[in-house]
Formats: C-alpha cells, structure tokens, sequence
DNA sequence: CCGTAATCCTGACAGTGTAAAGATATGAGG
DNA sequence: CCTCATATCTTTACACTGTCAGGATTACGG
C-alpha cells in the first residue's frame, strides 16, 4: 500500500510547495533547507540534485512567487472603470499580496539569498515592470510618473507588510482603502 | 604590554561596534553571532551576557540604528528654504541612509530578528514617525498627507537599496534628485 | 581583606548547509 | 528481454551556527 518508492515522480514541485510552506511559517530568515526535504519526506540532500543549494530553491521560489504577485495585481485590475482606477486598483493588489504572503513578498523585494542575476526571476521581475510601465503610459504618463506609483504602492505594502504602519491598521478596511486610494492618485499623471 | 585583560572594558559597545561590521558584510541574513565575538576578539559566548541572545544584539543594534536613521534625515533638513523643502529634504536623508547602510536599514524596516517591543526600540522608532508628524503637520495636513510622504519615501529608500530601480541609477546624481524632489513634492498637502 | 557578584571562557549539544560517495530506479540501445 | 548509462535519492561526513551549563577570573562593596 504505496510503500514510499526510491523517487518520488514530481520532487522538484514538492520541494517548492514545501519551501513555500516553510516561508510562510518560519519566514525567511528561518528558513531551512532541510526541513524542507523533511516537509517532503525525503532526505536532506535530495534538493540539491534538483535546485543546487539554498539559494538556487529559494531563487526558484522567488520567480514562481514573482508571477503570483503579478497575477494578484493582474485579478484586481479587472473590473476597473477607467485607466486611473485601473492603477490604483494594481496599488492596491500590491499591497494585498503583502499582506497575503508577507514571507513570499519578502523573499522577492528585501531578501538578498534569491540569485537576482538569473534568467527565470528576470523574466518573471520584467514582466512586472513592465506591466506597471504600461499603466502609467496608458494615462500619458512619464518615467517620473512610474516612480512616483511604483515607490507609493511599494512603500504602502512593505511598511504594511511589517507592520509599521500603524495608521493603517487602526481604520477600517473601508477606511484604509479610501486613504490609500487617495494617496495613489496624487502620483497619477495630471492630479 | 597590554596583555588581554581577562576583563575587557565595555565590551557592550565593542561588540555593537563589530555588530555592525558584521551587518554591513554578511547582511542581515548572514549575520553570525560567533562570528561578531571572534571581530572583538573575545569567546563566541561572551556577548549572551550583555545582550542574552542574538535576537538581543540585533534588537539593540536596531534601536541605534534607527537613532542614526533619524540624524541623517536631521541633517539633510538643515539649511531648508522653508518647511515644504524641509519635508523633501527628509525624504532625500531617508534615501541616503539606506543607501549608505543598506544593510541597518533592512534590519529596521525588513526583518523579523529584532524585538520590535523592546521599550528602546520603540522610543527611537517613535521618534522618527514624530518628526515625520510634526513636518507634515506643520504644512497643514494630515493622516493621509503622513501616510503619502513615508510611504513614497519609503519605497523610494527600499528599492534603491535592493538594487530594483534601474530608473533612478541610470540617472546622474543631479538629475536623480530632481525626479526623486518631483515625486515627493506631490505628497505633501496642497499640490 | 574577604566574599559576592559581574564578567568572560570552555565544553557540549542539537541543528544547519553542502560536498562526496553509495544505493536504487528509469529508460534507451542492443 | 537484457544491459547499462544516467538520473534520482540516501547515507555519511565536516565545518559552522546559536544556546546552554559550568568553571575561571576579575572587580567591588562590606
């Protein structure tokens, strides 16, 4: 009665569930490459076939967690009345993947044990990027423009993510979103 | 000729002195309390009396940052034109700090290893969000003007420090403050 | 001057990441 | 169907980490 076989089928996928659940419980800063085999009942060493060393799964994990950020901002945006609400609508998925996944946000904005020089994490980084510049071109917005709703929407999640933001947390959910919806608008083009 | 006392002095600020070393090297994630004994050239058990545990050390590391944190905004206000330059010169020290300890700067606003409840920490952080206040409020705004200006500055000092705005290191340093100048301009009340 | 407390060291333990070498299963070529 | 090279996983080992317990040394108040 499935007795464990020698391989496992799909380790690589397991190994990146499992680090995912082992970010979002010990953070990373906790984070340990051989509870994470542990999580996938497999030996402490097996990862390393798959992913090299630590930093190759947790730089795995960073592009995967890339995309997920994208698509939460990507799902927000849906919806939108017009070109201007679509942008504070990406602000505010920005700052709801940081309170969803404080760990993954983390790993991809303020850790420095993601190998941001690889190909997967820069494609999945762009992609990002690139998105945001063509919410800001869409309203006739410059580079300047970009900066200014890319650093809000970026300062906004993090310190919240930390939570530092005490201001925040005090409002209601009604509350917060106004506030910060008022705050995005000013880095609009034209306010 | 000076050899070891068995007793060293203040050992408390050496070791906050290689603790910060160590800091600006490893980062925050390769952080070794062993390795900050072996910089002050004492056991690797030696600091648990002065700061407990390694959470200890950073927690009092932390609480000195932030203090340094708050001078070098200090410093960049003196000689403002007036109280609105005064804000943006703020902004433009909080960029400099991180900057220029990038590492202290993460384990202010991006790390879970310091007790963020430690009575020093909170005191030195504290102050920093009052100065904030009082530089807002003295241009007649409020909550939501509070939230814009840290949040802008924040995220500008976060992403320049990890290296993700490609945007502003292109730029020369002029041109760079400028854009950044721009930006925060639009935080503050009555833009 | 003495003893108590503060300071620092040594030794030990479990846990970590990574490298090397051995075990097992997969799959292609004969 | 058999073989064997290869991919996958395990075992073993080593250096390093944080933390605890106990011993050594010094400073200081009585």
């Amino acid at each position: 009665m499935a007795e464990k076989p020698y391989h496992h089928g799909d380790l690589r996928a397991a190994l990146l569930a499992a680090a995912e659940d082992e970010l979002t419980e010990k953070g990373v800063e906790g984070f340990s490459l051989r509870s994470v085999a542990k999580r996938a009942g497999v030996s402490h060493a097996a990862p390393a076939h798959h992913f090299g060393d630590t930093g190759g799964l947790l730089t795995a994990l960073a592009a995967e967690g890339f995309t997920q950020f994208q698509d939460t901002l990507d799902a927000r945006e849906v919806g939108a009345t017009d070109a201007r609400d679509k942008a504070v609508r990406a602000g505010l998925g920005y700052l709801e993947f940081a309170l969803a996944r404080p760990a993954l946000f983390r790993l991809i904005f303020s850790s420095a044990r993601p190998d941001f020089a690889s190909p997967d994490l820069i494609a999945a980084a762009n992609r990002a990027y690139e998105h945001l510049v063509g919410l800001v071109t869409t309203l006739g917005g410059g580079e300047t423009d970009v900066l200014a709703l890319w650093a809000t929407s970026h300062g906004i999640a993090d310190l919240s993510a930390g939570h530092k933001m005490r201001t925040l947390q005090g409002k209601s959910p009604a509350a917060r979103e106004a506030m910060i919806r008022d705050v995005l608008l000013r880095c609009l083009p034209g306010a």
